[in-house]
DNA sequence: GACCAGGCACATC
DNA sequence: GATGTGCATGGT
């Protein structure tokens, strides 16, 4: 890791946060909602994600115990709004099976794991790939790790950080080598990153068109 | 009506 | 290992 690119990340993070402030993330109402959150809004919008929480909240399926007692078709139901919900239905299924077999439905016992070890063994878990995991293991968990997401790499490459192909691992890298491991810079980076990124095309990251937002510079 | 949204698993080559 | 495809609702 080059001393430039650290520069260059904290640099970018300063700007971002002079331009939209606190983001205050995650939204949830305690750590088991912040994993229920991560699991429905894979692929989805968080807007379709609040309406399947709030069905879960009423319907009082918002525990593992509730969770693993409900039927499959009557959790699908209730999650639908979030999109995917035979999948994500499972998935939550999933989620809490692991977390009733290895931790007896304890969160606490569950990240008082190993940062390292937890993390392999929620990616075991079907339907957990490493956005999910690390977002579980930030905002629910309270582990300096960093969340790469779709903006993350949309950002990035916008401003020539980064090649387009870059893997999740390496893009990850690129952060925890770079900054403190500090959870609420963690936190705070990751979030500006969704909103700065939601500001540029999908289709050409590298468009240059969009914002720049007054930091760093196009790729050439 | 097309396009997009805070991914992931699985099949196939 | 890389690439393609299914999953699905709701907002713009």
């Amino acid at each position: 890791m080059t001393d430039s690119a650290k520069t260059e990340l904290l640099e970018m993070y300063h700007r971002l946060f002079e331009h939209f402030g606190p983001q205050h993330w995650w939204p949830a109402d305690g750590p088991f909602e912040v994993i229920v959150g991560a699991i429905l809004t894979q692929n989805t919008a968080w807007n379709n994600v609040t309406k399947a929480i709030r069905n879960l909240k009423k319907a009082g399926v918002l525990s593992c115990h509730a969770i693993l007692d409900v039927p499959l078709e009557k959790l699908a139901e209730l999650v639908r709004p979030s999109g995917y919900f035979n999948q994500k239905a499972k998935r939550l299924k999933n989620f809490c099976s692991f977390l009733a077999e290895n931790y007896g439905c304890d969160l606490k016992s569950m990240f008082a794991e190993e940062t390292g070890v937890l993390r392999d063994k929620l990616l075991s878990v079907k339907g957990i790939g490493p956005e999910t995991a690390d977002s579980i293991l930030l905002y629910a968990g309270n582990l300096p790790v960093f969340v790469v997401d779709t903006y993350t790499y949309r950002v990035c490459s916008r401003h020539g950080l980064v090649a387009e192909e870059t893997s999740y691992d390496e893009m990850q890298a690129l952060f925890m080598n770079s900054l403190d491991p500090d959870v609420k810079l963690f936190k705070e980076y990751h979030a500006l990153l969704v909103m700065t990124g939601k500001n540029y095309c999908r289709k050409k990251p590298r468009c240059q068109e969009c914002p720049l937002l007054g930091f760093g510079e196009p790729a050439p």
